[in-house]
Order: C-alpha cells, then structure tokens, then sequence
DNA sequence: GAAAAAATTAACCATTTGGTTAAAATTTAT
DNA sequence: ATAAATTTTAACCAAATGGTTAATTTTTTC
C-alpha cells in the first residue's frame, strides 16, 4: 500500500462516516471501522487519536453539507416563489446524495445540544431571517401572499423536505414502496412540494 | 421497598424508557437504568433478561404512541379540512406530550427496519389510503381542492407535525428560542399548520 | 545509499459491559 | 408460625471495548 496510491487516513475517514452515520457514536465500534477500511485498529489511533475526535471530524464535515448553500440563496435576489423552488430542489437533491445525513446530524443534536448551538452561532441566522421576512412583508403588502412568519415559513420548507428522509422506512414500509418507487416519489417532490408551499401562502 | 408501595419492574420500564429515549440502546448502560432506578443491576436481568428484550418492550409502546390514533381519524366520516385539523392537532399534541418519541422512533427505524417492517404491516394501510384518496377525489371532483395524492397529502402533514420535534434544538438554535417561546411557536402551530395545508390544497 | 521520519503491525492493557450465581432477605401461602 | 415462593443483593464472570506499546516495515529526505 503506498501513499501515492491510496491515502490511508482518507480511507478510514470514509469508512468510519458511513458507520457513524449507520450506528451512531456510541453503536460504532473501532474494530469494525479498521476491518471495513482494510487496516489494523491501531492505525485509526495513529491517525484520529481516539474515537470522539473521529467523530467530531466526520460530523463537522457533514454538519457542513447540512446548511450547504442554502444561505447563499435565502439571500439572494430572487423572487420569492422563485427562491422557495430553489430552496426545495437544493434541500431535496442534497437530502438525496446524502441520504443518512438528516438522521445523523438531528441525532447528534439531540445527544449534544451544546455543540450544535456553538456552530449554529456562527450562522448570521438573524440577517438571514431578517432579510427573508423583509423580502415576505413586500410580498405581503404588495398582496402577493398571505402573512406569514421567515421561521414558521423556513420550518415548513425544511420539514417538508426533510422528513421523508428521515422516516424513509417507515414511508418505504406504510406504503409500500421500493427503493425505485420510493426515490421517484422523491423526485416528484422537488416540484410538488415548491408548488405545495407556494400555493399554501399565494393569495 | 414494599410490594405494596412500589412496583419494582414498572419503576425499572420507566427508567429504562427515559434512558433508552435519550442514549439509544447502544448508548444505554444497564448499570445507568439500575442506579437511575435506585436498584441493583441484577434485578434489571431479573426482571427483563436482558437488555434488548428490555428495549423490545420499551420500543413496543413507544411505538404504539406513534400511530395512536390516527387511523381512528384518517378513516372517520369528517370532511376533509376537519380531518386534516383534527391530524394536526392530535400529531402535534402527541408529540408535545412525548417529545423524544419521533427521534425514539425514527432511529430504531433506521437501525432496524425489519422489525418495524413487520409492526406495519398490522396497520390497515391500504384500506385507509384507500378511503383517504376517495374522500380526496371526491372533493377534487367537486372543485374544492386541487389534485393531490392521498399519499403525498399524509406525508406532508406527518412532515410539517413531527419534522419540528426532531429538529428542536437546531431551532431552538438557529431562532434563538428559549424553551418558553418554541412550546409557544409549537403551540401556534397547532391553527398554522392545519392552515397552511388546507390552503395549499384549497382550489 | 543511509538515516530519519512516518506508517504499520501484533500483541497487550485496563476498564467497561451485559449477564450469572448463590446467598440472604422479604413476602406470600398455608 | 412455618414453609414456600419471590425478590433482592453483592460478588463474580467472560467478553468486548477503546486505547497503548514497541518492534518492524515502508517511505521520505538528504
């Protein structure tokens, strides 16, 4: 195994996020991730030191994929309706090439709420809803939609988006759907929940 | 301890439940649930033989939570936009009451999906879906709503319900909300959501 | 090519974990 | 009141776990 080809600290790294994201901090175990990764136990120490700062690296980096771009476009210039479409088509096509993140990442706020309230703190949340409300209130003084509130308005874009990947099995299971049919409802989502939000605020 | 006085293995389930809810069942130490008990760890075993059957057991009426119900109302002679108010606001007062229950839930889903496979399959899901879409139909023929699948409808009202709930504390983060002003945003839900919704498919 | 640095290995370690055991204590049944 | 049944206890157990160590191997540097 040489360096040029195949970047061992890389390897492990992947290999320990599909299983974090799997089983969990506290399911994962090191063994496992140096047996899937090819390597001796060990060499996860040399590298990562222990399994909580393996950890924290894999969730920083997918904590990051979670907000990916969607500030860039609450502020953008967009047209409203035209925004909250970018918003659904962003939220749904990355829930869809990271399928266990929303689990991952709500799992982990939940068992440590700490953390995540100091990277949230460096989100500009309050220039980002402000303007977001500011771009609402037009629309609602032009006539253009009924009053509602950037949060209320963010947590039901967010919710439809992300949910049914978070309950994915249980959709798959009430509904019998496979993995095909279940992903072609997905994909049908991308327009009709846009089309779903605009419709519950237009006027 | 009394017989009399104290129930030994209802004080062991509950314990357990509020530590399985909060750790996971990899998270969770037996000698935690017996200290948290006030007992020794041995009459854990005792009582439930053993960890997993222990979490069966815990996982079995949490899940009956979940759906409780609900198929009660989907199948009722309501019109459709009191039905859909009487989801929101059973949904959403059930996971008031038992707020760890969708997180609970989701990820024994994940983890699991076999045995949850199997817990569905007793749910009469076709039958209501079935009725659900007729009912929807029918109001679509008369002009009242637009075309919506019984389907996509039941997935975004679980969506918008439950989706706040598992991702409390990203915002309560990212809204800077204190546990006071989410139960009250949650509360105010309860109207806005079923609004929403209604409007969203109103023609 | 030799020395230094880095990566890798296999064995080992202390602690933790879920579970077991047998004795003691308590409750119940007669 | 005694015997039987049940509950509880404290000690113990084997395996698993995250982590450590020192020797060996490989790669990099000069």
């Amino acid at each position: 195994m040489k360096r040029k080809d195949k970047n061992t600290e890389q390897v492990i790294l992947q290999t320990a996020r599909k299983i974090f994201i799997q089983k969990g901090l506290a399911g994962a175990r090191m063994q496992d991730i140096a047996d899937q990764a090819g390597i001796n136990k060990a060499l996860v120490h040399y590298y990562f030191t222990s399994k909580n700062k393996l950890f924290d690296l894999v969730f920083e980096q997918e904590f990051g994929h979670f907000f990916a771009n969607l500030a860039t476009i609450i502020s953008s210039d967009l047209p409203l309706f035209e925004k909250i479409e970018n918003i659904v088509s962003l939220d749904i096509e990355r829930m869809t090439q990271f399928p266990g993140l929303p689990n991952f990442v709500m799992n982990e706020m939940s068992r440590n709420p700490d953390v995540i309230l100091k990277k949230l703190k460096k989100i500009p949340v309050n220039e980002l809803l402000t303007g977001f409300q500011k771009q609402i209130n037009t629309e609602f003084r032009k006539g253009n939609i009924r009053k509602i509130s950037a949060n209320q308005l963010l947590i039901n874009i967010q919710s439809l988006c992300i949910f049914p990947f978070i309950a994915r099995p249980m959709i798959k299971g009430l509904m019998q759907l496979d993995d095909k049919s279940y992903l072609a409802m997905i994909e049908k989502r991308k327009t009709e929940v846009a089309a779903f939000i605009i419709q519950a605020i237009k006027n």
